[in-house]
DNA sequence: GTCTATATTGCGATAGAC
DNA sequence: GTCTATCGCAATATAGAC
């Protein structure tokens, strides 16, 4: 059979849903690479096929297809946070840290976050509830659940921070540093693997020697 | 009289550099408020006056506009870097490092450099070179300015670290962290002196106390 | 002033779903 | 067969570069 018949309730040629994701993923593609401005609705059309008008059927305008097509990205950007997230049960700060610090690099490095990171910069101004929307399910997520981490090892004896939540911020910003910004603009590849790893273990070591209570000479 | 239409080359009323450094001024602040694609020639040159001749025989067009203007934006910024660099001179590690991150954040967070940065990241896509040139006045200078002082520091043995290069980065990376992200995205307002200084101190300790040779329990 | 690009809408035709 | 979403194409409107 051509079309196995759709599980769901009605249409099916190639069905709204379809139609509609379809949509959305090709205008994902051209804004994340072209920006608002210079991805026009025909361009989304032309890579969908069928009539300009099933956007604005689906959708209502172009400011609302990018805002669909957003929320839509922001949903497995958050997926991604959380799976860091839980990748700091480790035991030791170092391994915890080190854990939590080559997960967040491997999300910012990856091309998708990037492109998302330039538009975000780009359009902010012009649609504020996105930068809010981003902060809340990026940055401010990561840097939060961060902070608890630290705190608990604060609590433990382990470290010395005066406020953990700035701590945390320093310490993402380590990560997020001049080689980012050059990735950012486009002047060079995001970092591989191995790249990714010593940068981490630099930061890491940056951080940690200094926040490490020299009490006792535990871990080291 | 009737005033003989002077076709080319030569300007009366306001001198040619006069009516092109009011245009560059002109769109410096519009490109940096709204970006590329949402300012107009014309509205260029409603804040200017005259015709929209003037730009075009001036500058060639919208791009060339713009790129000219970038460049004199550049060497602006190019003498603020200069000035952080200057500030170094203090024999103490620690104040030698506070010096240079309040200069470094005053600079950050100053309006025209938060609209030069965010326009930076929109539009590098659109001419490569944006990138480069900005990378090479601030962010690369900045940072080798600092790694040339991090080196100085670890040859005289106050400093441990592997590479200066990196933690000059990293350091300027702690400074440059989310809240100058929330700062970039509109929503928050840049930081007062106060507030950067509060960071500063909090970053320099980090930093330090990490880097900082222990075999001399000497500085603290 | 001219011309191109592009967002937005109008509407008859069509092809599957029911 | 009817119904409805989609299609295809044309038309309108506006902005903005030149």
């Amino acid at each position: 059979m051509p079309t196995p018949k759709t599980t769901s309730l009605r249409r099916t040629r190639r069905s709204s849903d379809d139609l509609r994701n379809q949509i959305l993923s090709a205008a994902s593609e051209l804004f994340l690479r072209d920006g608002y401005a210079n991805t026009s609705i025909d361009a989304v059309i032309e890579k969908v096929g069928g009539s300009k008008r099933a956007i604005y059927s689906h959708f209502g305008g172009k400011d609302d297809l990018f805002a669909a097509m957003m929320a839509n990205l922001s949903e497995s950007a958050l997926q991604a946070i959380a799976s860091a997230e839980e990748k700091v049960a480790g035991d030791d700060v170092r391994v915890s840290l080190t854990k939590f610090a080559r997960a967040v690099m491997r999300i910012l490095m990856d091309p998708r976050t990037v492109a998302l990171y330039r538009l975000i910069v780009s359009e902010s101004a012009r649609m504020p509830d996105l930068a809010e929307v981003f902060l809340a399910n990026g940055p401010r997520r990561a840097a939060s659940a961060l902070a608890q981490l630290l705190q608990r090892y604060a609590d433990a004896g382990a470290l010395t921070i005066s406020s953990a939540e700035e701590a945390a911020e320093h310490f993402i910003g380590m990560l997020r540093d001049d080689v980012y910004l050059e990735v950012l603009l486009g002047v060079r590849a995001p970092l591989g693997e191995k790249a990714r790893n010593a940068r981490v273990t630099q930061v890491v070591d940056i951080f940690l020697d200094g926040t490490l209570a020299r009490r006792r000479p535990s871990v080291r």
